[in-house]
DNA sequence: GATTAAACTTACCGATTGGTATATAACTAA
DNA sequence: TTAGTTATATACCAATCGGTAAGTTTAATC
């Protein structure tokens, strides 16, 4: 049993709060005023929790990765064809970008706008990095296993430069149907197998 | 003749120093000592010359739509095919967007990015919106004045995803060798005529 | 019940934000 | 030369930024 008075507050609920905000304002816009009314904490709690804000950014990154990328990429390894798995990764990747339940767009995609990187500190440009390229190594590996003929590399930034895009029109506000037959548009000229 | 002390800097060239900082930086994070620092004036002066700084932002947006955006739209209209013309468009954008001399990325498209569109003024996010359409309504154009067949809009929708992308991954730093292999994969699929 | 450890509340800190009032300097027109 | 007009430089403003120092509650342990 833990010592002194009990927090009044679920520490993974406040973060989702706290994730939904950097989400929607990336890491600069989100001051800690927004951070404080969206968690309904204050900041003497928010930082006894979770340190300063930077710490409370990496930590809401790790949930986003953890709830809502790394599922995604998880069904490419099991997918028939290589096509077939990137194209359903791109499908729902458009699903997520439009989810009516939080923020239009990528949280990562999202953050790589916002960060003039020099104003950002590095410990959090460097997660924004590293995160970013989670799904593009995860379908450089899956067209690898399959052993694709062609450029992968093309394919791979091919594909890479689809979702950054696509989570940029989902920010303006582009309806999800307009989305799903760009990703169908895309994927017209990439050979089966 | 005008009448009181001239003024001592050239208003279109501290016009574009202004305009590579919020390029860089978008509105928000263009802040005013940086745009002080960069033209070499002191807030006064620019006031004087601009107004305040959400005038400054949407003449430096005149300015990048003249020097930017409407150039590499122009050459569009005189194509032999749509295909071709929107293929030079997106090999040309690469261009402009890998220059060396200029921030990476597209200033528009980055100033999307930035704006949590709730912090930004109205005007200056209306601005941003219309300034983001002049392109795609040029490749609508083009493909209904060629009359092609399928879905015009997917494939002005698909156009718009590539460019954008292309600047996020631009701005993040991808070489423009990649980029341009990029646009080639994106073309393969795409009918002639 | 006394002690201890942690969370909470209130109030504050220096730095930076966009914007401006005031005063001085530089120029033309009379 | 003088009056009128505009640009400049200095210094300041309230508001907000991220972050924190005390002091007060609330609980578990002894």
């Amino acid at each position: 049993m833990p010592r002194g008075r009990p927090r009044s507050f679920d520490k993974v609920e406040a973060l989702e709060k706290a994730m939904h905000i950097f989400w929607r304002d990336g890491y600069g816009d989100a001051s800690l005023a927004d951070l404080c009314s969206a968690t309904g904490l204050t900041k003497p709690s928010l930082y006894a929790a979770y340190g300063n804000k930077e710490a409370l950014f990496l930590s809401a990154l790790d949930l986003y990765m953890d709830d809502c990328i790394r599922p995604a990429i998880e069904p490419l390894l099991s997918s028939d064809t290589a096509r077939d798995g990137i194209r359903t990764l791109l499908r729902d990747t458009v699903n997520a970008l439009c989810d009516g339940e939080t923020p239009l767009g990528c949280m990562i995609a999202n953050s790589v706008g916002y960060t003039s990187l020099t104003e950002t500190p590095p410990p959090v440009s460097a997660a924004i990095l590293a995160a970013s390229k989670e799904t593009p190594n995860a379908i450089r590996a899956r067209l690898i296993a399959a052993n694709v003929s062609g450029d992968i590399d093309a394919k791979v930034t091919y594909s890479e430069t689809l979702i950054a895009g696509l989570s940029t029109l989902a920010r303006q506000g582009m309806s999800r149907d307009t989305l799903l037959k760009v990703v169908d548009t895309a994927f017209i000229g990439w050979p089966e197998v």
